[in-house]
DNA sequence: CCTCATCGTCAAACCGGTTTAGCGTCGACT
DNA sequence: AGTCGACGCTAAACCGGTTTGACGATGAGG
């Protein structure tokens, strides 16, 4: 035997299925005796309503989506994303809401990806790691499907926007750092067609107009760490690193340690976004804590309420705060000390 | 105007829906002829077949879920996680299936949720953090939906099951800890009603017969911190202490070292897990890599499997591996040095 | 020339819900 | 007594696909 539909349940409870129907959704009013035999019937059949008739009839999928077109691996050392997942999925979790997730590895299943959610696997979309200018945007446009965008995204759009303010973060860094007497501060940034690793290193230049000192990574250990290379072989080194995230942050420091150089005293490093372990490593990390999971949170909280048709807002989530620690902590000297080229690799 | 549905597509093409399916499915003969005005038509609509819809008709809803209990807390600091879903995730991308994931908070959602997967939401799920015995094994059998049950569920049972070995790495630890002279070596394990933890401190028993030695604590930061503490207050205090995820070690041995010991000298120091930051600490942690990336992969491709009929397979995944570093490297004394019992909190 | 199988398409039923027009019953009001 | 409105429910259409039985046209075989 197959599983009990809600015509079962209304042939138990004698009624229609528009009975059982209403006695769940309230629409219409249903007699209070009427209603307690749907229940019980209901009860003993086990009956669940299937999400996806329901789905069909009402044009509510009851979920939204998030699609990545990130390579699995760096998903795979994210800190950021687990901890934002944790932030949607709280709200969704009060109303019941799924969350579809889709990583895809090339455009056209991208596109793919995106048309499916419009067409019935999510009723919207929330879109991370924006580019300057994104063509998911115009995209979704066409496709009419709610979606918010996370981070500062400049171009043109009716869609949410949840931005923060990662300008300032890097700017009061920056401010330390030279209060600590350094004068030659590095950046190594995200890859600058994101948004946000636009931003923060536009913020970096404003503040120190040394584009000379400027790097473009792309978050994984592997570019701190040769960009970090590069940066101390330079004539004039920097005395001070700030990193776009805190894995290339620390594969930077430990890279400068292992030739030699002392942490802060010698090089001072910060990170970005504050990873779970930062601040147990020796030297800690300072880093700027970026609150995911409320990011997370504002998010889903917007697109729901885009979804129910309160639309087009803009949130402004205040949630960076510097979290200033050992990497940072000690006054380095006015002059880089000289640095053995031979020890550099 | 609304999005074109297969009606449109039938029309615009001089044909019926079921012409329109039947080009798509191939499982009638459709002449070339009608095929191309058929899929030209369909081009020029931009359709997208309602995904809603088509499971509704099919019976399945293409995607599959994970429905996970844990605070959101945990999840945010979880290192296993995200890589265990970009496992999966390469394996789903290929068959254009979805992930549907649902955080929940307690019994009566969780039921709920796995309920809505079982009736039109996924056509099958993925179980973690299995218990001992968890309710959870039974309860799906009864909604007859597809799962792949991760870890060494010992009960009985006619999921799939996808199993790796965490006993002989725990073993190898010890082995390794003993040869560089270590005598007490304590167990700092995850919560006992976890499968996996149980394992690990079931292996560690067996290899150690130290159950004076064994606490239990809950993968959290401020977890491996106070039992590292009281570890290290016992009058014969261990020399080396084996954590269940790197988390909880590193906040150990942060501890430890604020309190005056060398690692590894007087501590040594192991994780679980391989944190993709613990390679960069200094000293780096020594730790096991489970691949966690890879036990996703193999879910997935199980649970498919599974899903298309190919039922009940049990597969053991051989993917763990000791990452000896240098938290574990210098010989330590045979003897504890003496400890100020005032230096410890 | 008639029969019969094959091919390509159509029409209609079906999946399991929601929504709406309508209908019978009952009490209240005039 | 007759009219009216509210109430509680039924019947049927609908959402947008898939699946299946049937049917006309075509060509091969007897």
């Amino acid at each position: 035997m197959s599983r009990p539909t809600i015509g079962d349940v209304a042939a138990a409870a004698g009624v229609t299925k528009a009975t059982v129907s209403h006695a769940y959704s309230g629409k219409r009013p249903i007699s209070v005796a009427t209603k307690q035999r749907v229940f019980a019937a209901a009860e003993q059949l086990q009956w669940v309503p299937s999400s996806s008739a329901r789905a069909l009839a009402t044009r509510r999928a009851n979920a939204v989506g998030i699609i990545l077109a990130r390579d699995p691996d760096i998903l795979a050392s994210d800190t950021f994303f687990p901890a934002f997942i944790a932030g949607v999925e709280s709200v969704l979790a009060r109303q019941e809401v799924a969350l579809v997730m889709q990583v895809v590895t090339n455009r056209t299943a991208e596109e793919r990806a995106y048309r499916a959610m419009a067409h019935g696997r999510s009723d919207g979309v929330i879109l991370l790691d924006l580019h300057r200018s994104d063509w998911r945007v115009g995209f979704l446009q066409d496709l009419r499907i709610p979606a918010v965008l996370l981070g500062a995204y400049d171009g043109e759009t009716s869609f949410s926007r949840v931005r923060t303010d990662d300008a300032t973060p890097v700017k009061e860094l920056i401010a330390h750092l030279r209060a600590a007497g350094h004068e030659r501060i590095a950046h190594v940034a995200g890859p600058l067609d994101y948004v946000h690793s636009y931003v923060r290193a536009r913020a970096y230049l404003e503040e120190t107009g040394t584009p000379e000192l400027l790097r473009e990574g792309d978050f994984t250990a592997g570019s701190g760490r040769d960009l970090t290379a590069e940066l101390l072989r330079l004539p004039d080194r920097p005395t001070a690193i700030v990193y776009a995230n805190d894995t290339m942050a620390i594969a930077g420091y430990s890279h400068a340690r292992a030739h030699g150089l002392d942490v802060p005293r010698d090089l001072a490093v910060a990170g970005f976004d504050d990873d779970h372990l930062s601040g147990h490593l020796s030297p800690a990390l300072t880093s700027v804590f970026t609150d995911p999971r409320r990011r997370g949170e504002v998010a889903a909280e917007r697109l729901l309420a885009d979804i129910a048709g309160d639309l087009h807002r803009e949130v402004t989530v205040d949630c960076t705060r510097l979290v200033l620690r050992e990497s940072t902590a000690a006054a380095a000297p006015t002059t880089a000390r000289p640095l053995l080229t031979k020890e550099l690799p």
